[in-house]
DNA sequence: CTAACCTTGTGACCTTTGTCACTAAATGTT
DNA sequence: AACATTTAGTGACAAAGGTCACAAGGTTAG
């Protein structure tokens, strides 16, 4: 029997992802959280041989929650859900010993099946997402990403220069930068396309 | 036994809602499709008690497809099912005819409650959310809203007005409207309010 | 030490946005 | 028909954004 904890902020889905593992016969699911805090507490108590979760969630991500569980419960393997094939997030999911990486995109069965082999000791991760993440890296300065992601928040060039301690002109050069760099043809379209990559 | 059709476009969350479903003995899952225009489809062969929807899906939202079974399959009662309380949309989903209105966040016995209770002829809304819906309302037009949310999505003026069949001056002035409607401080600011807000 | 490099900043220049006042046509109402 | 109202467009102007060349200061490596 494997001992699955959910953890996904929307509780529909939650529910609804439990449903469905449990009618796998090989499956248990022995508890839910609605975020990575929630989940580190019931850790204290329950011990499952996977952790499935989301990235994107309130209070504690994914990714903080991967992190936690692979210092802290060594036993335990982390399976990372996601929305979008996001390339950022893959990279840094892997790095931090993520076991499985699977896309709300693909197929239940898929969800099921990848479980089962991340408890044999098994690496999964989609075959075209493991490809996409080695393509694309991240062009970005530090300074850029701050920059464009208070831009596509609509924050205007001196907001963003007064947040970040800079002058004016810098703002707009690393903008002008980071527009290059992505190939957009402004500010918000860069913001765009950096977002969808998963390096905002 | 309540025939359902459940349109969502991530599959592994469909699965799953589907799976859910399906654990209730009295409710049955008939089809399913991954945006609203497959669903489309699917309705001329398949007539479920109630279409089950996402609202934000590409080729085809909750919100037409909504639209489109108000129309043409009249004995089948809609659904709405969303991801963020956005009071502009459940605005819209009343105005189009759906008879129940369910957030993601929701705990998953409440979506069974609510398809139970439209199936009996009943008006499902969630309270708090009827609420909120009635503070706020889109004082954007229609113009105004397409302009926006291509301005959200990086396209300049020029492109805004080519895409839009109308000039460059007027797409200014519609956007120029539309921060002064949202307080925003810019186009970019206006689309994220506006988005956020479910107006989009 | 010094050459090569970052990072940050400046100034000039042009394009794009945002605002406003004002037409002109189309539509609706009485 | 006379009237408001809506919808689209124009022109002018100011503000913000984008590009580029270049320079001062700090860090690093040969």
């Amino acid at each position: 029997m494997i001992k699955v904890m959910v953890v996904e902020d929307q509780a529909l889905v939650r529910g609804a992802i439990s449903a469905l593992l449990s009618l796998d016969h090989d499956i248990e699911v022995v508890a839910e959280a609605a975020d990575g805090a929630e989940a580190k507490q019931l850790l204290q108590s329950v011990i499952p041989d996977i952790v499935l979760t989301d990235i994107e969630m309130p209070n504690m991500t994914g990714l903080e929650l991967l992190e936690h569980v692979s210092q802290a419960h060594e036993t335990c393997q982390t399976v990372i859900m996601t929305t979008f094939s996001r390339a950022g997030y893959i990279r840094r999911a892997l790095a931090g010993g993520a076991r499985g990486f699977v896309l709300k995109e693909a197929p239940s069965e898929y969800l099921i099946r990848t479980l089962k082999q991340v408890v044999c000791g098994k690496k999964v991760i989609d075959p075209e997402l493991a490809l996409s993440a080695l393509d694309d890296t991240d062009p970005l300065t530090e300074k850029e990403r701050k920059a464009l992601r208070l831009a596509g928040e609509g924050y205007k060039t001196a907001e963003i220069a007064k947040s970040l301690y800079l002058s004016e002109g810098t703002i707009r050069n690393y903008l002008s930068d980071a527009i290059a760099k992505l190939n957009a043809s402004n500010r918000v379209d860069a913001a765009r396309i950096a977002k969808q990559k998963g390096w905002l």
